[in-house]
DNA sequence: GCATACCGTTCCATATTATGAAACTTTTTG
DNA sequence: CAAAAAGTTTCATAATATGGAACGGTATGC
């Protein structure tokens, strides 16, 4: 009989605190009685729970349906966050010089676990098509340009990990769907210096992209260039490969990593 | 002696959770004692705070320095509520038009009190000047074009308040200091439409701004094009003022308002 | 190189705080 | 208009957070 001593929060409220507030962030406005239930907590303690979110400036109540919802507050601490990200503000003006030269979406991610994090999103110059993702959305690794140029950079065992640790869903045709293939892509990744998505995370986008060395050990974080097929056709992006591995060697100097 | 029952916050753990967050976001990067002796908590209080935050997944500690800072967990948040804002969705394509025309910076701000908050920015496609407003910046009103506009919906007695509500700070010689001079441009946004930065608030920099009508009683919402006086000469923010104001009719009546 | 001071961490008895049942009020629904 | 559901308030109790104290490690100064 193995004694797990499982971790747990010290702060029992702080962690209900937070359930609430990942309820909201997740649902939009919701009425008392149904985070309550989708919770598992006494609607008696939910009140109070949101009552001193509502203290802090976290939480509001609509006066009329009476519903609860997140406030901007929290938008205000994430700015504060991404304004102190040493990293994003290092790559920020080259990654405006990708954009410049090619009017097309640019991103900056980072790592979280089995998945990537937009931290930094600058939109097309050029068209009126618009891409889904935006700062703040987490994403899978294996399903990504970005995602891939990371996986690149890790020993295979990491990236099994990774494969285990993710559900793998088919967004489009392209979409990778076993193992072999990603790994056989990875190679290609790594002879090539950057990644590419060939619609294999959403129909019409193509993606190439660059991982950024130097900041830790390990690779954290990779940048890319999104755009519809119509303008990313195979040979701009065979172009565009050698601005990204541009800025990514000049990038990862700068940050530190040399060699 | 008036009895004054202050309200107080129901949950005391809750509370000091976010006073601990709210100054890492401030601060970056702090040791245990520091927060410790800046909050008036006990060390151990402090740690099971922190310990928490981490369980969570909000915040880590630096293994070399052992220092504590915030996770990108709540930019995660922020992005979802971001994304649930019904009037950024419906605005975006209209800023974007104005984005598109004019080169220049256009952003989206929500009124918070005496402040505004940036909700959207959209950077500037021309030139390499970048403004040091970002997503989640507060600023206060009485001091920027956005401001204006949305204090020039405002009855009298509301400007006051917001004018006696906020700490009055010279940022360029430009700058309002006095609240005569305030209303007197506040009637003359009244009487344009529109409302104009001129160096007031950031050397250099030039801004038209108008409010959005109809998503509440109160206006609660505007937007700008800011630039470089160099290219924002005054006659160009007469021409754009065309379109500013255009956008500012059909993006209110999308949003409900008529008349 | 040793002593001291400082920081971070852990432990624990105690007092405070959060808890949830129940009662009450308001709003919605049939 | 009645009944049900949602939201709010109260309160005794149980559980939780609290902070003093002590421990261990690391940096600082002599």
């Amino acid at each position: 009989m193995a004694e797990e001593k499982e971790a747990k929060n010290p702060v029992q409220s702080a962690e209900r605190i937070f359930q609430v507030m990942e309820m909201l962030a997740e649902n939009g406005e919701m009425g008392l009685m149904e985070i309550s239930a989708a919770l598992g907590l006494h609607k008696s303690t939910v009140h109070r729970l949101l009552m001193s979110l509502i203290y802090m400036g976290y939480a509001k109540q609509d006066e009329g349906s009476q519903k609860y919802m997140l406030t901007c507050k929290v938008v205000s601490m994430s700015g504060k966050i991404l304004e102190r990200m040493d990293i994003l503000q290092i790559a920020r003006p080259y990654l405006e010089r990708l954009s410049d030269l090619s009017g097309e979406t640019v991103h900056l991610v980072q790592r979280e676990g089995n998945n990537i994090l937009y931290v930094y999103k600058i939109e097309a110059k050029v068209g009126t098509i618009r891409m889904v993702s935006h700062v703040g959305m987490v994403h899978p690794m294996y399903c990504s340009g970005v995602g891939k140029a990371i996986m690149a950079t890790l020993p295979e065992r990491e990236v099994r990990a990774i494969w285990d640790g993710s559900e793998i869903e088919r967004h489009t045709d392209k979409t990778i769907v076993d193992y072999d293939r990603l790994q056989r892509e990875l190679s290609e990744v790594r002879r090539d210096g950057y990644a590419l998505d060939d619609e294999e995370n959403e129909k019409g986008v193509r993606c190439i992209a660059a991982c950024l060395y130097g900041y830790k050990k390990e690779v954290t974080h990779a940048f890319s260039i999104s755009g519809p097929t119509s303008r990313m056709t195979r040979e701009r992006v065979r172009e565009l490969a050698v601005d990204v591995k541009k800025v990514q060697e000049e990038l990862s100097r700068e940050i530190g990593y040399y060699k």
